[in-house]
Parts: C-alpha cells; structure tokens; sequence
DNA sequence: ATGTTC
C-alpha cells in the first residue's frame, strides 16, 4: 500500500485556474508541481493524484513545474493528464509517465454528409460500422500483417498504410508527425510485442476506445471561421471521431520495459517514491531501447487509426457514394500518450525537452512548423473525446499555451472507477436511455458500456471550460453522438 | 489501457 501523505493544504492557489504545490511541500521535490483547474475540478479530485504530481517532481531531470491537466485522474505512476518535460541529457525516460496504451490518441473526419441525408440510414451505417470494424478485447484487426511487414510498418506507421492501398496523402499530411515519427528501431521490440501486435492492426480495442459519428450542430460552432478551416462548413455536417491506440502491442512494450527498469532501479542509483515510476536515464543503453521501441508503437497506432479510418472511409462511400461530391477527410489525428522531444522555453531559455505526455495532448500554437501549413493560422486542432453521452469538443493550441507546455486536456476523465461504474450503470439499460436520447450504440460488451456511462465521467464542458480559461488552448466547436461503435 | 492475473 504506497502513503498517501499529500495534504489537501498545502496546495496554493494562483489564479482562478491554476494551483501550484510549492517545491517545499514535501521532501524530495525538485520542482513545483502544478494544477490547471477550476475550484470544482481541483475539489473533485482524488487526493491520490495530487500525491502522483509530487512523485512526478523527484524525477531526475526534470525542468520546470511537473503539470497536471484539468481532466487529471491517478494513474500507472504518473497521473492520467499528467506532464513532465524531463532534460534528455541528465533526466530520465519512464514508461508510466506514457502510459501502457502508447499513443493513444483521436482521429477526426470531416465528411460533406448532413444528419439528414445519413439519418434515414443511421442504424445501416452503424450496424455496418460495428460488423466489419474488429472491436473489443483481443479482437483481431482488418489486416494480418507478416513477420517483415510488420517490421517495415514499426518503422512507416500510416505511411506503410499508404504504400498499400489504404489512404491518401493527405491522411498522413494531417497526422501529427505525419503518421510516422522518427527514431523508430524494431530491434528493440520483444518477440511477444510483434505476436501481440501483427494480428491487431486495424481493432478498436475495448475500454474507453470507439467509433462515434457525430454531428456538428450550427448552434456548437463557437469559432466558425476556425471550423471552416478545420473542414466543417455546413449545418449538421457529419463527423467521425476514433479514439484507440497500439493496443496489446504497446502495452507490451510498456510492460517489457517496465520489468526491465524496476530490476535496474538500484544500478541506475534511483531510490524513487513509487516503484511505478520505474525508469532509465534517457541517454542509457536501456533507455534508448526503450525510446526507440516506443516509437515504434507511436507508430503502430497512427496505421491501426489509419486503417479504420480507410474502412470506415470505404463505407461511406459504399453507402453514400451517390451524394454528390461525397468526400471523408482527415482533419487531424494527435496522439495523448507519447514521449517526444521537443524545444521549449522554461524559465527563458530554450532547450530541448523531453515532454512527456500521459492522457494529454500537444496543442502547438499558430505559427508552428509542426502543424500542416493550412492550420499555421488557426493553431493545432486538439480532439477531446468526452463520455459517449456528452458528446465531444474541437479546440486549437494558442500562444498562451507556453507555460502548459503547449499541451491541453485529452478527455473528460474519469470520476467513478471501472468497478463502481458497473455497479453504478446497467449497460442494457444505459443502451436504451441513450437511444432514446437519439444515441444509437452497438458494443462489444454490455459490462464495457456501462464502465463508460457519462455519469463516470467528469463534465466535458467544465474540463474544457477550465482548459480554455487556463489558457491552454480555445475552443472551436462542439460535437454531438448520434451513433457509436464501442469495444 | 491490456489475449482485463504469464
């Protein structure tokens, strides 16, 4: 049982929307730890993650305040909306500051469907979806890939998806990293990741992941020239939001390096807080491997994103192929587990930082190079999936993001555990209450549903709200379900 | 999150 010694009271607010731990607080801490939330949000959370943020301080190399987003949950080690920018030359790498899910992360279409042209057909394309997109737990994916495929996709991502037929280029284009990051070495993948991973490209997976067609109402565009840019312009256009990520693969690879690391704790000369900090310094053989295979896992998620979004894609066009000028464009893909690096200012100087980022994503601001040249005027789109009852929300990064690190919240977060939530909910029942709310929801299980139901969930709106006024980001619109698939 | 305890 780890000590839970963190006093509600020793936190200090700064501002309406931003609290800071002092790095006095307690023992240990190199650096502050901060909060971006509202009064509400920081009373609702649980104590235990405010304990995770003080661990997160101790770290070796870390810079600047450790950050904790307004949907901040406990975690694995780290906190669930959790950042840490971490020095690569003197600090360290630690695999539950990313989280077992590697690059788990939303992608966004824009269609030029309306709700009225899709609604006569709804429960069509939604049955559709469900049959022919694998979801669930250890579900098998669209493609079986072979021993060397699966080698060159580690290494590729969605790129490899486009050498084989199953996107376009601009799918990748509007990909962060296009899809396919650098520094990616399937050397040092294990035998059983490969096993785990090549049956599994194109699944959904379980949990909080799933397909969701959305509607993107007049009145829930709260920046419409932004939306436009974004590809959404008209009234009740068709959406279609995915969020999964590297499934059994990365979560092996978590698992791999996370056995290594706690059985080298005491060579590294690290005495850590919580042995679920497990971790290597960035520059060791150890912690290299573990960087170059999380890469490769960053990019088995863009090809598993991608090749859904191609089925589902093809579907569309099977079903609506004779609306004129049917299109299904990528919008944006981010990811919301990865480490990366990355150049930051902190305390005024710039450097090169190792952020990273668990259940938080990047919102790079306008002006990026790291941003497809059409978004450098509006800032990164950011995709915060909600509850599959609240709906979901687009914002973009802006420049009064830099003390966040340039990084905003990725969901609702969590207020119910999986077990109090099933206790809570009755997935059968929650089906036919959303139906009636116009939801139409096909799962994989009815026990996973209820684990999701919008009560476990922290309010969208006040997540986003308190992001927003934070300064981390500004909204652009918000998106309504009408139909998801669930794992 | 996860072949939901190799």
């Amino acid at each position: 049982m780890k000590s839970d010694t963190m006093n509600r009271n020793q936190i200090k607010q700064i501002n309406d929307y931003l609290y800071e731990i002092p790095a006095d607080a307690s023992p240990g801490m190199k650096v502050p730890a901060r909060i971006y939330a509202s009064e509400k949000l920081i009373r609702e959370m649980d104590t235990a993650v405010f304990t995770q943020i003080i661990n997160v301080t101790t770290l070796p190399g870390i810079t600047g305040p450790a950050l904790c987003m307004p949907d901040a949950h406990s975690g694995y080690g780290f906190p669930i909306g959790g950042v840490a920018a971490i020095d690569p030359d003197s600090g360290i790498i630690s695999p539950g500051g990313i989280g077992f899910d590697i690059n788990c992360g939303v992608r966004l279409l824009s269609t030029s469907l309306t709700y009225n042209e899709v609604r006569p057909r709804i429960k069509e394309l939604v049955d559709t979806l469900f049959r022919s997109i694998p979801s669930g737990v250890g579900s098998g994916g669209i493609v079986k890939l072979t021993d060397s495929q699966f080698d060159e996709a580690m290494v590729k991502g969605s790129k490899w998806a486009l050498e084989h037929g199953f996107g376009t280029p601009s799918d990748c284009e509007f990909t962060e990293e296009n899809g396919m990051i650098r520094g990616a070495d399937p050397s040092a993948v294990s035998q059983r990741a490969r096993e785990r991973g090549a049956g599994q490209i194109g699944s959904l997976g379980s949990g909080n992941h799933y397909l969701e067609v959305q509607v993107a109402r007049k009145g829930n565009i709260i920046d419409p020239a932004t939306a436009a840019i974004f590809g959404i312009n008209k009234d009740d256009q068709v959406m279609i939001m995915i969020h999964t990520g590297s499934r059994g693969f990365g979560h092996q690879v978590a698992t791999d390096y996370l056995q290594l690391f706690a059985s080298q704790q005491k060579r590294f000369g690290y005495a850590l807080p919580d042995r679920e900090l497990a971790c290597a310094p960035f520059r060791s053989k150890e912690g290299q491997d573990y960087f170059s295979a999380m890469n490769c896992a960053i990019n088995i998620a863009f090809l598993n994103r991608q090749l859904i979004i191609h089925k589902t894609r093809e579907i569309l066009h099977e079903m609506f192929g004779r609306t004129r000028g049917l299109t299904v464009n990528t919008v944006y893909d981010v990811c919301h587990n990865t480490a990366k690096l990355e150049k930051h200012t902190v305390n005024g100087k710039e450097k090169i930082l190792l952020i990273h980022r668990k259940g938080a994503t990047r919102a790079f601001p306008p002006g990026s190079r790291d941003i497809p040249e059409s978004y450098r005027r509006t800032g990164q789109p950011v995709l915060v999936g909600g509850s599959m009852e609240s709906g979901s929300c687009i914002m973009c990064g802006t420049e009064s993001g830099s003390p966040g690190l340039y990084t905003t919240v990725h969901g609702s977060g969590r207020v119910m555990s999986r077990h109090e939530a099933k206790r809570h909910f009755n997935g059968r029942e929650l089906q036919k209450r959303m139906e009636s709310h116009g939801i139409l929801i096909r799962t994989a299980s009815f026990s996973g549903l209820a684990e999701e139901a919008g009560g476990a969930y922290k309010n969208m709106n006040d997540v986003v709200d308190s992001a927003e006024k934070a300064g981390l980001g500004k909204v652009v619109a918000t998106l309504e379900p009408v139909g998801n698939i669930k794992g």
